[in-house]
DNA sequence: CGGTCCCTACCCACTACTGGGTAGAGTGCT
DNA sequence: AGCACTCTACCCAGTAGTGGGTAGGGACCG
């Protein structure tokens, strides 16, 4: 059970709780080394800077700088070290964000703790660990990314004024456009996405999370 | 530091995790006795009902019976023990929801540990607990249900077609409706909210929770 | 340099929505 | 019966959005 070397992990949870759950856990197995914990992103990224550890768990919801962006921080930090997302929610968004990012692996909160060592196994071994059902995520993602919508990005920038109910005038307001403009832009947005309706569009926007998610 | 009789606590929770770090925490203190650990309601109330503990600790996010509703049921299995809710989320309807059920407190599971201990404390001492913000959010959810909308029941159902962008025509035709009727509706409706924009209506609806919450 | 795409902007006729009314039928309460 | 309220429906004049065009300037690419 320890001929492998032992591998070194970086928790990074602003929950207290979860941290010395994770430690608990983590500390029962013998191959794996928690060499140091950390509530905040700059506190785990001084230590992940010091240590080069082989793995940094990262929770994916945290105050002031979130998870998602401390991937990338922490990958020009220590690039040698494997990013495992920790994460209570299987969201289509958390997941492929931290996939573009360059996350190894994201496991949800909630899995038993040997499918937590598995994913640190898999990950220190140069893999990528997904939970079960965020695979499906995953690709249910990427063919919603790839008949994306296909407008540019102006057009996105009115179609998400245009769902949320301002009128032509309140967005040509917005973004310094005359009227005519705007309308054009509707009118391009609708043939280009075969609607007719602002029913269709709203919906549409929502659907692909052009909406300031209230 | 040990005068007082120990406290005797049950914890509920779907995540091991968090499990394993609050019997971590408090397991530190000699005058908390974590009784009993569950990974989800039944078998939570099984122990409940035998050991009948001071304090039960429940997650407020469970598959299947949710902390919520959870609450009322331990509440009947060991009528003496008190309820402290755990949350991820300071969201007003959690708290509302808990307090009109029974609970005795509520906190994040992102406070320190002192704090969980405090609100041991307090919640066996016969008092509540509620982490800063909670109560603020209290005192905004009680404002904002006594002055909820204004409005008939038929106009609330109309209002939810309007904020997703439905036409005055596409309504009247959902509903069997003359499209004057609908506009009727309308104005009513935006005469008593005092606005006078769609956007406005869609901001309304979706901060009512009338959107079917995509 | 020519082609393509994007962003901008306008014209015109038509349709939809707005905001101001009024009003009848039904329900519930006093 | 009288009153308040809701739901229904219409009229009218004004404003906004639709759907059909066209078009110039700028960026990018071969």
């Amino acid at each position: 059970m320890n001929r492998k070397p032992a591998i070194s992990v970086v928790l990074v949870d602003n929950h207290p709780l979860v941290l010395e759950g994770l430690r608990a856990i983590l500390e029962t197995y013998e191959h794996i080394n928690v060499v140091g914990t950390a509530g905040a992103v700059q506190p785990g990224l001084d230590i992940a800077a010091r240590q080069a550890p082989d793995i940094v768990l990262l929770d994916i919801n945290m105050p002031q700088i979130s998870g998602i962006e401390a991937i990338e921080i922490f990958k020009k930090a220590a690039p040698s070290t494997k990013i495992l997302m920790l994460s209570m929610h299987d969201s289509r968004e958390y997941i492929s964000a931290s996939v573009v990012r360059g996350a190894s692996g994201y496991i949800l909160k909630d899995v038993p703790n040997e499918e937590i060592i598995g994913a640190i196994e898999t990950v220190a071994a140069g893999g990528t660990y997904f939970s079960t059902g965020v695979s499906d995520v995953l690709m249910q993602r990427k063919q919603t990314k790839e008949n994306d919508l296909p407008i540019t990005t102006r057009e996105r920038e009115i179609l998400a004024h245009l769902a949320i109910g301002r009128s032509n005038r309140e967005i040509a307001g917005l973004l310094d456009l005359s009227v005519a403009t705007v309308e054009t832009h509707r009118k391009t947005i609708k043939r280009k996405l075969g609607v007719s309706t602002t029913a269709d569009l709203t919906r549409i926007a929502i659907e692909h999370g052009l909406t300031p998610a209230v």
